[in-house]
DNA sequence: CGTTTTTGACCAGCGC
DNA sequence: GCGCTGGTCAAAAACG
């Protein structure tokens, strides 16, 4: 879950929205990305929330089957499936630590030159992977730790 | 000209 | 079987 007033999230990633629909818990649209990299099908579902229409619900689908796409941090980005089987109601918790968000600030000051890695702090377990920790602590050691 | 966004239509699953 | 909802594709438009 991330709070961010746009829908186009700078996550490190390449998205193309391949559509838009309206559901009923929110009645805001919910907008599908998918990974624009060559076999990378990972599936991007932006929503927005019902109750704090600043905070837009990233659920990701799949893995990244590649880095970022020439981040200034050179990241890696840990993503599960079930990232939303528990979710909890109090969403505030999960905002990243650096992102503030614009609210009534100028255009002219929203640039965000310093895009802040957007790493996910969940990377720990992941049904797929027997030992996410070893396999990626060369990588994540750079930036988790 | 190529890539991406926008938008309507189509299809699948579920409940009645 | 029909209607509703959710997810995806495809054509056209916009932009560099």
């Amino acid at each position: 879950m991330t709070k961010s007033e746009v829908d186009h999230l700078e996550d490190g990633y390449r998205w193309r929205k391949y559509g838009q629909k309206a559901v009923k818990n929110s009645p805001f649209p919910r907008s599908y990305y998918r990974c624009t990299n060559s076999k990378c099908t990972v599936k991007k579902r932006v929503e927005r929330s019902s109750e704090d229409p600043t905070i837009v619900i990233t659920t990701y689908e799949g893995q990244h089957c590649h880095h970022t796409v020439g981040f200034p941090r050179g990241g890696i980005i840990c993503h599960q499936a079930t990232f939303s089987s528990h979710m909890t109601p109090p969403m505030s918790q999960f905002i990243y630590p650096g992102m503030q968000l614009p609210r009534e600030n100028p255009p002219s000051t929203v640039v965000q030159s310093r895009p802040l890695p957007v790493v996910a702090r969940e990377c720990s377990t992941v049904s797929s992977t027997p030992t996410p920790q070893l396999a990626t602590d060369g990588l994540l050691g750079d930036i988790c730790g």
